[in-house]
DNA sequence: ATGGTGGTGTCACCA
């Protein structure tokens, strides 16, 4: 089973990029971030002509997520259950037998800010979502944009980057508090691959993606049992450099299922 | 220093 995610900052800007990535990549299933759009406007029919079923939870100019699968989502659940939030970051399914959950985790502003507070309260929220789902899947997978950096290797200049918003040591802490729960940052299995590109998101100023000044802040996590069948994690960095790029590219792990 | 959205602003807001 091969699965992927992608932040595509607007789908509608991106839906050309996304079809052409999924007939060339025909993964299973794919998550979303950032698509920007109302559930009324969400291309299910161009998705569906390319061989994509799609589940999704919108809202007007920001976030929203998505998952598409070649066989229907089953029993999807938005956002996290119990906690109220207007803003929508988290989608779950099952796709194959496999409960994914697709999430879209707060950027943080900067680190005196409201939404630096929304960042962390928002990850304590998920960590008591993810313990729960965890107990009542064996196969889980948590994929998407978390906007933290794991380590200093996950950062093109760790002296610029360390304690910084997506990079400080609570955000990083946060992130830990998930995989302390038997998640496995899939990409980290395959750490000592060569030649692999270690980024996965570039920002659109300050020409960050001709100087390579990139960040490894999306990722793929999977409980023990797929953790195990992993084979493969890597990110299509390839798609950052065509026209009109997501500032994000796809990272897509394999597993033996 | 860029890019996307909503919408016409001295554009603001988000990433």
């Amino acid at each position: 089973m091969q699965i992927a995610t992608w932040n595509v900052n607007s789908l509608n800007v991106r839906l050309p990029h996304v079809l052409a990535w999924l007939e060339t990549n025909p993964v299973d299933a794919l998550a979303l971030q950032e698509t920007k759009l109302t559930d009324e406007k969400f291309p299910v029919d161009a998705l569906a002509e390319t061989g994509y079923r799609s589940v999704f939870s919108g809202q007007p100019t920001y976030n929203g997520v998505a998952l598409l699968a070649r066989t229907e989502p089953a029993d999807p659940v938005a956002g996290i259950p119990g906690f109220e939030d207007p803003q929508k970051r988290v989608l779950a399914a099952t796709i194959d037998g496999v409960r994914v959950i697709g999430v879209y985790c707060p950027n943080g502003g900067d680190l005196d800010t409201d939404k630096y507070a929304y960042k962390l309260d928002w990850f304590a929220r998920l960590h008591d979502y993810l313990a729960d789902e965890l107990a009542r899947h064996e196969r889980l997978i948590v994929l998407g944009d978390y906007n933290v950096a794991p380590r200093p290797e996950d950062t093109c200049d760790p002296e610029k980057w360390e304690g910084r918003i997506l990079c400080s040591p609570p955000e990083r802490a946060a992130l830990q508090s998930l995989l302390d729960l038997g998640l496995t940052d899939t990409w980290r299995l395959f750490d000592d691959r060569e030649g692999r590109r270690r980024f996965t998101w570039w920002d659109y100023r300050n020409g960050s993606w001709a100087r390579n000044a990139g960040l490894r802040i999306d990722h793929i996590l999977a409980s023990e049992p797929l953790a195990r069948v992993c084979g493969e994690c890597t990110a299509h960095v390839g798609e950052r450099g065509r026209k009109r790029p997501s500032d994000h590219v796809p990272v897509i792990a394999d597993f033996a299922l």
